[in-house]
DNA sequence: GCCCCGCCTTGATCCAGGTCAACGCAGCAT
DNA sequence: ATGCTGCGTTGACCTGGATCAAGGCGGGGC
């Protein structure tokens, strides 16, 4: 059980900092990834930086969200309270991801800065105005909406057959391969994995609790599939071992 | 554990029932929805009708799918089997719905029909092709995998955190809405439900085993939630109660 | 008719993961 | 330094749903 966040205006909105889309980081991974310099000029124009502290409300559940945003650095959480208190975590919003349900003004999902975080945000009517008149953009949001369905299932996947062991593996192998995306390099056997949210946030992610995801860290780390650092930071000794302990899924993400 | 169904041909490619398009019952609910009469004159050249009985593979996990298809008739699940024969049920497919992976040559999840189904298959190349040429097609499909996304994540709340019998709960009342949106009518009390599905298909769905299903129904049926006629039909005597006694979350599909 | 065979139900038992409770530990304010 | 607070860990116990096992019941073939 948890107490609501207040929903809340950003702790900054970033207007000087409008960097230039050309040149932004993550935009391969993003919905704009297919815009010509045009067409990013346009997306300029009605961008505004955002930036949240950890833990800080981004859309409240049913609010009318006046923006849409891409996730610039940082993570967040996408996630249902039920009415009495239990949450699900249905996503994890890693840099180039879209914050906000395009097409419909109201999100069924509140998200959450999970950690220190920056968005590109876009104003609605006129972001969806330039959905529709770009098939650029569009085509790129059907891509991504596409993968991201896929990924939903594969993650229902986890949630209705496996163990609590198999869910904290996947978990690890998640977390890594997204970061490993972002950087552009592969898996290999010992690299670092940066856990980047708390206990409960893995736990309400993958369906369980507190104490078990706790307990099952603690067993992974004893039969020697990750090596703990600390609370945050773990290393992954043998990708092959942390797979077969994942109960042998395909790709997730 | 079940045996893996052999892929097969569909029982019967309907050459003849060439239905025209505009007559179409199920039109508007699927990927066609927003083509003009010329459009659907391109569609009707490369569409097949296949007919399949129930259990029969409609594709398999990893096959390279020559078509993808929109349910005209009967009901279909889309599914991933672990390979220690696990099985999560991550879809369910009614008439509109489309069959397969757009983009994607291999769909990462088997397709079955779970009654008598009947498909209208498009010839993928050709089909891919006029998605990217036609907006009125591509901005359908952008619709209808958003609302899939937003589904799949509320499946991913039940899977999660739902107990067995809120997960019954709203399954019956997701079984009920579905056949409703298809007759354009109301949900209202007294109205009789059809299961499509056997008992294993509802637990693979679920996350449960049959046996769970299978008390849950008759606790349900106990507690005068539900009232069953027999092993695939039963009615719903209050709609409030059963939401209620569903977990309390919002629309489903 | 009768026997199978697939489903479904029900009962008895088990156990993975939830619940409740205590404690450790780091960061921070006083 | 002290104590507080939020997070994480660990232990003891409980329970919802899984597992194992036995029948029931209806439809189809002979």
């Amino acid at each position: 059980m948890r107490v609501l966040a207040h929903p809340a205006a950003p702790s900054a909105i970033d207007l000087r900092a409008r960097a230039h889309c050309v040149d932004c980081a993550i935009r391969q991974h993003a919905v704009c990834s297919h815009c010509d310099v045009d067409e990013l000029e346009f997306l300029s124009a009605i961008k505004t930086y955002r930036n949240y502290r950890p833990g800080e409300p981004i859309l409240a559940m049913g609010e009318r969200a006046p923006f849409l945003g891409t996730m610039v650095e940082g993570v967040a959480s996408m996630s249902r309270l039920l009415p009495d208190g239990r949450r699900q975590v249905v996503g994890l919003l890693f840099p180039g991801d879209l914050v906000g349900r395009p097409f419909s003004p109201v999100s069924p999902f509140e998200y959450v800065a999970v950690t220190e975080a920056r968005l590109c945000a876009f104003d609605r009517p006129q972001f969806e105005a330039a959905l529709r008149a770009t098939p650029s953009l569009e085509r790129r949001l059907l891509e991504m909406t596409l993968d991201e369905l896929d990924s939903a299932r594969e993650w229902m996947v986890l949630l209705g057959r496996k163990s609590a062991q198999e869910k904290m593996c996947s978990f690890f192998a998640l977390a890594a391969r997204r970061a490993l995306r972002l950087e552009k390099r592969d898996p290999i056997d010992g690299m670092l994995v940066v856990l980047p949210m708390s206990r409960e946030d893995m736990a309400d992610f993958l369906g369980l609790t507190i104490e078990t995801v706790s307990r099952q860290i603690s067993a992974l780390k004893k039969s020697g599939v990750i090596e703990l650092i600390d609370a945050r930071h773990l290393l992954i000794p043998s990708w092959s071992d942390l797979l077969d302990a994942g109960g042998g899924d395909i790709e997730l993400y």
